[in-house]
DNA sequence: TCACACAAGATTGTCAACAATCTCGTTCAC
DNA sequence: GTGAACGAGATTGTTGACAATCTTGTGTGA
């Protein structure tokens, strides 16, 4: 399994799909072969933790670019790759549908949703609001401990960038958003911002391999995080609104 | 079907559930009798129209207060009730759950989802950065139509503040913020302001009907009319955001 | 009287089988 | 060569039947 998304692929489909089988073209990106195995073996997963399982593995496959927007997911093949049943399957893609992350068409079938770059704007804006409401929250809450732990990401978040390590500062953006909530402790906007994540993870990774992105986001964080340290949930709120307007302005870029 | 959510039901069961079957005293409460059947004489409904007919049920009941927090909603009763199958109940709930109203336990049933005062004001408080970002968005937007159209709707609250109508309040209410969503043209934080007041309805149902809220929030929602109809995106996002923090405030008093 | 075991009934969870729908290749008519 | 009709195969949608789990009442023993 590849460590990042992939672009380019949204109209390919793997080698051995793209033959022809019995003189009939297969034309549809098919889940198949990019996808992990997880039978290896085992018993075929049953029931809700089939269902699980399922959507671990679609999870997995959309962080990582196994599977592209657009691409459709096929019931029965998906089954089979993951080792679980077929109902399985289907009450994962009708979870993930809820999410915002598929798409189903009825009678037609399950894709990746496609999202715009219109639309991870607008996803973007929507996360402007909610994170700087959970900077101020956590300007007002942060405990000494806490204001230590966002001071050290901070530190690594630094170093990452002195040392050319995109993929580490990318994690370490993460673990800064994570710990801002979890200090604002607003479990709904928590969950607001989850959602959102999932349905724009493509863009952000592309963002976050831009070059350059680093240096600019950098000091937009540093100013999160000290604003949140001095206590300050005017400031903290206004940082985290304006990092994410400059993340507006770069995917704008992208168009 | 009662017009209005009913407090103090939760505990409750309906009389003639209320009594012993068979020795066996059921202490549940059950969807059974107050939810409106949808039989009369009909085919029972399949598949995703009885899915959808479903939901369009619960919905309505939870809008009611045919069904109240913590009801436990059985599947086989509610499949009798609504005149469909047991799988479109199922199926219905499942996404009822996802989208917060309902909570699932595993072999256990599911419930109508309880919304604490604490949850209450949480998701009050992103709804405040949201209508927040769509009324700034619509002060840059705004038509001389549209401004028009809100205009009216004031002076239509207006009238129904001076004619001790608030139930027609609460229905411009609803009709003011949809249309703040519609200048504003943001369908994320629209898709999830409708997620988050399916969440809270029942609140707000209580809070409207409190004596003198609506003497409160019309100048509340005027002011944002105002700031909108002057174009000015910062006034509109902290008029829209004040009216929140009120209605916070108005929350946090009930408990 | 209390605690535990057990059985019956209620309800949820699962899925194989089948029906319904769609897609696409082939054939035929013009 | 083009468009329409048709059939085969692929896939989705649905559900009755059965298994699994939970709840509650009853009986028994200490």
């Amino acid at each position: 399994m590849s460590s990042a998304p992939r672009d380019g692929e949204a109209g390919g489909a793997g080698q051995y799909l793209a033959e022809s089988v019995g003189g009939r073209q297969i034309r549809e990106t098919h889940a198949g072969p990019h996808l992990q195995e997880s039978r290896l073996g085992r018993q075929q997963q049953e029931g809700e933790a089939g269902k699980q399982a399922a959507i671990a593995a679609l999870r997995a496959a959309l962080l990582s670019g196994d599977v592209v927007p657009g691409q459709r997911l096929v019931e029965a093949e998906l089954a089979e790759t993951f080792g679980v049943t077929r109902a399985s399957v289907r009450a994962a893609l009708i979870d993930l549908t809820a999410e915002g992350l598929v798409e189903r068409i009825p009678n037609r079938g399950a894709r990746v949703r496609v999202v715009t770059v219109d639309e991870a704007v607008a996803i973007t804006e929507c996360r402007m609001v909610l994170e700087g409401l959970c900077a101020a929250k956590a300007a007002e809450k942060a405990t000494d401990d806490q204001i230590e732990a966002l001071v050290e990401v901070g530190e690594q978040m630094r170093a990452a960038v002195a040392d050319g390590e995109p993929m580490k500062y990318s994690a370490l953006n993460r673990e800064l958003h994570r710990l801002v909530r979890e200090i604002a402790d607003q479990p709904v906007a928590g969950e607001l911002l989850e959602r959102l994540h999932g349905q724009i993870v493509r863009h952000q990774f592309r963002l976050a391999m831009r070059d350059g992105r680093t240096h600019v986001s950098l000091p937009e964080h540093l100013a999160i995080i000290e604003a949140i340290a001095r206590h300050d949930s005017d400031a903290a709120e206004e940082a985290a609104r304006a990092h994410l307007r400059s993340v507006i302005t770069a995917l704008r870029e992208t168009e």
